[in-house]
DNA sequence: TGTTCTCGTGCACACGTTTGTCAAGAAACT
DNA sequence: AGTTTCTTGACAAACGTGTGCACGAGAACA
């Protein structure tokens, strides 16, 4: 009887090593019914197969007992982990936290957990993390990283796991994708400086190829052709990435070589920074001698000097839509709308002049800042 | 023989369902070998098993089939899930982004995986959601919502599951600890404040349930009575939240009722800001009215009218350590010192002028900003 | 050549659930 | 009363992996 001794043997060493976790075993005991009784009896969707008292008693054993279910075990078992993935470039990136804290509130509504995985937009790094993530049975996947025509998307296609790209486009018909409209961001900030009288606007872009960066650079070229009769004429350069570091030395190179410059449309808030920084560091008032507009109104965009002004981004939304989309897929009904382009809305701060007059925006009224902000709703819808 | 139409019934359903997610059997089968030698080939703590060609042979047939490991049956299996836990108020704050992906960062280097939720500061939520992650078969747990004293923290060690907070200090002799040194950092700020001829210093506080309002409180009473002597007078008013919001109405409160303060520490950034509104609304100048301290260095700190003088926290630093501690946890490794106090940092910028002078401190130096911080260390070290 | 030892592989059980099937008993019908 | 229907709970087979044990083959030794 060897067989015996080895099963009394490894029981009672994970007795030991298992502190003393409960298990619907344990519940049936002391219930004095079978574990599937247990198991229905615990399990909402199948609990109408017992007799109420007997729940009342299973619900009882298992509250006196401590029982936790064994996520593990069930997920095996069904084959749904309830988890799902998100992945973002650097979660210290401001845009990041509220598309990631919306999506683990809607999933946390229907008892999913969320995962997270930082790539900093290091391919090798995204597909290191999907492979993980899928390892780890993620029932879908929400990434931010995607580039345009994203090499990764195959993995998860691949694999057959639901994928929704928020924030960034990968312009792959295989993935749905909740965004903002760029492009239509940019037009409403060259417009806005022209209404102020700016015809020398420049860009300061991000990376042309992520969907944000180039459509962004798109829309901004766009609007420069709409007000050419008008004078507009439209410059630009790129930084390496969204960050405050890249927009100080990318406005430094524009400046260097354009001294006509009086309007700059920056690719994000970051980079909107990081002009504004060089700009200070070279005793270049804005707005009086320049104009600047960013774009995503991260967290104190209204508080810096001078209050920025921007395009906002519902970045809380993003998440809570892709969720939604996320959320269908698993469930597996269709889902109406999977390319969903949010609009934009230009908030007037400070950082934007009217050209030719002599009389700067000073902010010298005591309003309350956070009212100050004032909103223009993009023109078509 | 109703048992084999069943089984294969099950079987050929799920072959259905999950598309073609290959199994060791399945990488068996192509090696033609038995799968367990297919498990030890590919666990890289027991291939020394394993003859190096067989090795080979399995590698080739797993790549080949793309083949995945199930990490849920592995954690099953070996009670260990590679997970663990973070818990926060809000990812949305922007202190806690910082720490979170740095704890992400620790644990993607050995294989393990975040899972993160938010707790909004309702200690419900909370409770739910360190069950949920139990549930979940995390290895660990770093919170960051701690109350002192809390509640919380009996669910995990009947659990018997590391934990280790981060942030705030439960102040349990159960729970591990890192965080900063939160009433040196008030002192810091007041010796700062004094040291510029200031004596009517007043402290816009945080909630005194949490360490960090509460330390950061009993730090600027400290300080005071220490400088007693000097004619330092301690005035408090505080915050339902660290948020801008309660910022800007405890200093409204607080200015209704005294009108000699000349300085004020904050109880962090947000609150800082939240100053800083009501003192524009007012049309009250800081620094030349009213210096102004705040505390974390979040982000664009320097950026904001006034630049921030702001004591720093190095929440990276707080998630690498709380990471540290917790994996050693998990190890079982003896862990050294589980009580972390780090040291905070005083970035002297602009918004802390010298009383007295008529000279205001005006930013009308073009150093670069990023360089103007002026580091003044701890002195106890 | 027989014995012992090492090394590599196969076998089978267990981790904790979920769930299709079925037996037993009660209730309702003919 | 016999038969059918319905309810309730028990049984056992998976889900995919890890691992102690057994076993066979080859090497080393006397």
């Amino acid at each position: 009887m060897p067989k015996k001794t080895k099963t009394t043997k490894t029981s009672s060493l994970s007795l030991q090593e298992r502190s003393s976790r409960k298990t619907i075993i344990d519940v049936a005991k002391c219930a004095g019914v079978h574990w599937s009784t247990v198991s229905r009896g615990l399990n909402p969707e199948k609990r109408h197969l017992i007799s109420p008292e007997m729940i009342e008693r299973v619900e009882a054993c298992a509250k006196k007992l401590g029982y936790r279910a064994n996520a593990m075990a069930s997920a095996l078992r069904t084959q749904r982990s309830r988890t799902v993935g998100v992945i973002v470039s650097n979660l210290g990136d401001p845009v990041h936290p509220p598309i990631v804290r919306a999506i683990e509130d809607r999933f946390a509504e229907i008892g999913y957990v969320t995962i997270v995985g930082n790539t900093d937009n290091h391919p090798l790094r995204q597909a290191a993390l999907i492979d993980r993530f899928i390892q780890q049975g993620v029932e879908g996947l929400i990434v931010a990283t995607f580039e345009r025509n994203d090499p990764g998307i195959a993995a998860c296609v691949e694999a057959n796991i639901p994928v929704v790209a928020v924030f960034r486009d990968p312009e792959s018909e295989f993935v749905p994708s909740v965004r903002v409209d760029d492009a239509k961001a940019m037009e409403l900030a060259v417009h806005h400086l022209a209404e102020h009288g700016h015809r020398h606007i420049a860009h300061v872009g991000g990376p042309q190829n992520v969907s944000t960066g180039y459509h962004r650079y798109r829309g901004f070229r766009r609007a420069c052709k709409a007000l050419a009769q008008d004078g507009v004429a439209p410059t630009a350069v790129f930084g390496e990435a969204f960050t405050v570091e890249e927009g100080q030395f990318a406005c430094e190179r524009l400046l260097a070589e354009n001294h006509d410059i009086t309007a700059i449309v920056a690719g994000n808030d970051m980079l909107a920074v990081g002009c504004l920084r060089h700009l200070r560091n070279r005793g270049i008032s804005c707005p009086g001698s320049i104009s600047l507009i960013g774009m995503n109104d991260m967290l104190f965009m209204d508080a810096i000097a001078p209050a920025l002004t921007t395009i906002s981004t519902p970045t809380a939304e993003l998440g809570t839509q892709a969720s939604h989309i996320l959320i269908a897929m698993i469930k597996g009904t269709p889902v109406q709308n999977d390319r969903i382009v949010l609009k934009p809305v230009l908030l007037a701060r400070d950082s934007v002049a009217a050209i030719k007059l002599p009389t700067r925006a000073r902010s010298s009224d005591f309003s309350d800042t956070a009212k100050r902000d004032v909103r223009i709703r993009s023109r078509q819808s």
